[in-house]
DNA sequence: ACCATCTGGTTGAACCGTCAACCAGCTGCG
DNA sequence: CGCAGCTGGTTGACGGTTCAACCAGATGGT
């Protein structure tokens, strides 16, 4: 990483910000993913997979699409679209205009499984950072996470990599908002 | 989780918010893990490991003090013990005054591993954390993490679960300030 | 002293994610 | 056309985390 010279350490006070961040996210994840768990038996990532597809038109996606909307590696995406098919959530179809794609297509087993899911993933969502933060500090928080991500998302994106060309599909799907309400 | 009647779905603000924040936090974790990957062929959990080990008292801690002081659970810790003893960087000791005990200690093979990971890891974070954030924005970020802490914290300590007592310790250890200078 | 209980720590299976290798089908250019 | 190279997607080995079960040593009450 531009491996300079001399390490520019830390100060204490950068170290205070480091470390309450680590913390922070961390123990936020695994509580968000711990009750996912608890009250719908999957991963957050699965879930967010279940979200995409609920709001796609057909409730169907092309893999590549679906892995750059969920952020995740088109192998990843792969095993766990398998892993949601053995459950019944959702279904492969193979792709009429180019032989070599794939279509995920989301079942009503799958729509009903997310359905029961999203009451207490909101909750759970709200519960642990929402009602925790006052409406600057959600602000604030905004501000914070878009720099992050601009300067990110080039990185990411510039690694052609797995995820292609996340960025303006990125930037633009935060805003149309979807999202946590599994029918608009 | 305290599953209300009806759930309060996230208004549009909110989900972008919600969204920035997944992103921005999954997309900072997986770059930091990837270059530490890359520089120094272990994952950031291993890395806590090390700097606290490095920063006791005869480079020794007891296995669920060690536990506490990187977040993790006493199995993850066994099992990532047990790994960078295969690495010899860390060597387990059986602990005198207590004989279910175990401590842990790191060799100076593991000193010197963390030495040299330590310099490229600290400017990863810069570049991804601190140089992209205004003074205000970081002084902002300290604030919203620790009143997210103030709350996850009690959470997880009552959940006698695995982490025990994280609580005094955690917030204690978020002033005296270490990490990421291997040797104060 | 005795037994229940708690605590410190380990183990193994199941699961998710990563990485690198791979295959198949599309595309462009000589 | 023919072949190089790209793209969409899958696969399998490997590594790390979780969860539940477990063992051994400490503790406390009677």
């Amino acid at each position: 990483m531009a491996k300079g010279k001399s390490p520019r350490w830390l100060d204490s006070e950068e170290r205070r910000v480091w470390l309450a961040w680590v913390f922070a996210t961390r123990l936020l994840w695994e509580e968000l993913e711990r009750d996912l768990q608890r009250d719908a038996a999957m991963p957050f990532s699965y879930y967010e997979v279940l979200v995409m597809l609920s709001e796609s038109p057909d409730r169907s996606l092309r893999m590549s699409a679906l892995a750059d909307a969920t952020q995740s590696s088109r192998s990843r995406l792969s095993h766990a679209i398998a892993r949601l098919e053995e459950l019944g959530w959702v279904e492969r179809r193979s792709c009429p205009t180019d032989r070599r794609g794939a279509n995920a297509v989301l079942t009503p087993a799958g729509f009903a499984a997310l359905e029961a899911a999203a009451p207490s993933h909101v909750e759970s969502v709200r519960e642990h950072l929402f009602d925790q933060l006052s409406p600057e500090q959600l602000a604030q928080l905004r501000e914070i996470c878009d720099t992050l991500l601009d300067h990110l998302l080039p990185i990411v994106s510039s690694r052609g990599d797995a995820r292609t060309q996340i960025i303006e599909r990125a930037r633009a799907r935060l805003d149309p908002a979807l999202e946590d309400a599994p029918a608009g």
